[in-house]
RNA sequence: GCGAGCGUAGCCAAGUGGUUAAGGCAGUGGUUUGUGGUACCACCAUUCGCGGGUUCGAACCCGUCGUUCGCCCCA
């Protein structure tokens, strides 16, 4: 085929499938507004060290997922991988700190990682997420986490496994670290060759292998849990005390280990099933060293993202999809009729009616077929009869009763149409 | 980056070397020239993602691209 498609790992976003999109975006947006979160919107790209300094070097994200380009003025720039580099560097740099307190941030748009496609993974995906700045308090912690799980519920999807873990602070996870790379030297010989790989450059990468030997081994490993320092610890316990008094539930994994280097104290998972070997449709977790690392002031931090496509496809898995949104289907025929056909149909629209006029001018018997396809409940007729009188026929598809009324009279019926509409469209979907 | 499967109409597909490429849904026209849902009839791929070769002969072989699944990793 000579045409042009969509670049490899990207696709187009039907108008069928937006609907689900603004819907989720809607809930969202209310949810976090209620909650006093606030958007922020920051470039798609941004140079390519802010990356490189704040995800961390040694991450796949960085290592070989990055669109990264030279710019015309020989700048590196880089297609963001994530949002919360980007929020925080807009934190620094407009010194939202210095208007003391907690800044709470959220941001939705596409983000861009050059990997293999598989399903619920592409090249440009869509993410939305928060960023809470300026609080080391666990309750942030329980108030981001409660947040992805309201949306969650709201959205409409069941059965999410939330896993929690705390990989502690840095130097726990120094100390974490080197235990078990002593633990696992002793089963060199027996682990995976992926997991032998990673046993200098990414050890508590092995605890989560699928290898079964490795899995065997990894299951006898030390736990991070017993590597916390004390107010690791009470962090981390207040946090879980926390969501059990919000009533969500969560199961700890201490072999949860998320993929970038910023992450400290708590890290945590929405899981479902319906993914496949992309399971998990929201991530996050808090990153206190983050903000010092991008240059700003010392400031405690945590956040998650949502990932759109993978929320879209539960859902569409889980919910039939909704029908037309079309009130009135609009049926004319003969130049005059069709010119106050339109005229007539302009009033209902502005009138917050959902019309659709038929342009085809075929015979009625074709438009009565598409009104009753289109699945509006009522179907307006404008011939070249209702024309001389300046009438028009109202039909009700579902029951076939049929009326005839002057133009000039449907203005006053409009609140009762309305009425009948709703009532036929909830009839329908029983 | 590695391994495997799959690409036939708008959608779902049968066909795996032999002449004219099943079927269903959707669409268009008609039976029904101003009134829908049912029924019936007709039409709807000179061509099987793209490119190339082999063969008397290719949707079927090869290459490539795309996609799906798994690994890695992640939302």
């Amino acid at each position: 085929m000579g045409f042009i498609q969509a670049s490899r790992g990207t696709r187009d976003i039907l108008p069928e499938e937006v609907a689900t999109w603004q819907r989720i975006e809607a809930i969202a947006q209310a949810i976090l507004t209620h909650s006093a979160y606030r958007e922020i919107r920051t470039p798609i790209f941004e140079q390519t060290e802010l990356f490189e300094r704040g995800i961390g070097e040694a991450t796949d994200v960085v290592g070989k997922e990055m669109y990264t380009f030279q710019d015309r003025g020989d700048r590196s720039i880089t297609l963001r991988p994530e949002g919360t580099a980007g929020a925080v560097r807009a934190y620094i740099e407009h010194k939202l700190h210095a208007q003391g307190g907690v800044q709470r941030l959220w941001y939705t748009g596409p983000m861009f990682r050059y990997e293999r496609p598989q399903a619920g993974r592409q090249r440009q995906f869509h993410q939305l997420g928060v960023e809470v700045l300026g609080s080391a308090d666990p309750r942030a912690d329980a108030e981001v986490i409660a947040l992805a799980a309201d949306i969650l519920r709201e959205v409409g999807i069941q059965g999410w496994t939330l896993s929690l873990n705390s990989v502690g602070t840095k130097a726990d996870r120094q100390h974490y670290r080197d235990a078990l790379v002593r633990y696992f030297e002793q089963y060199a010989n027996d682990l995976d060759p992926d997991s032998q790989d990673r046993l200098h450059r990414n050890p508590l990468r092995i605890l989560d292998s699928k290898d079964p030997k490795t899995q065997a081994i990894a299951k006898e490993a030390p736990s991070i849990l017993d590597y916390l320092s004390d107010l690791s610890k009470t962090h981390f316990d207040r946090v879980q005390e926390l969501l059990q008094r919000l009533d969500i539930p969560f199961v700890i994994n201490p072999c949860l280990v998320r993929g970038l280097d910023y992450y400290t104290h708590t890290a945590f998972e929405f899981q479902l099933e319906e993914l496949g070997a992309q399971s998990t449709v929201c991530g996050g977790g808090r990153y206190d060293g983050l903000v010092t690392e991008l240059g700003g002031p010392d400031t405690p931090a945590i956040g998650w993202a949502i990932g759109l496509e993978r929320l879209v496809m539960i859902l569409q898995q889980q919910s039939e999809t909704a029908s037309t949104d079309i009130d009135i289907y609009c049926a004319s025929r003969g130049v005059e009729a069709e010119a106050q056909a339109l005229q007539v149909s302009r009033a209902l629209q502005q009138a917050g009616l959902a019309v659709e006029v038929d342009l085809s001018g075929s015979a009625f018997g074709k438009q009565m077929k598409r009104a009753d396809r289109s699945g509006a409940p009522l179907c307006l007729i404008l011939g070249d009869e209702e024309a001389q009188n300046r009438t028009l026929q109202l039909k009700w598809l579902g029951s076939g009763e049929q009326e005839v009324l002057p133009q000039s009279a449907l203005i006053e019926r409009i609140s009762d149409l309305k009425k009948k509409i709703i009532l036929s469209k909830l009839a329908k979907r029983v």
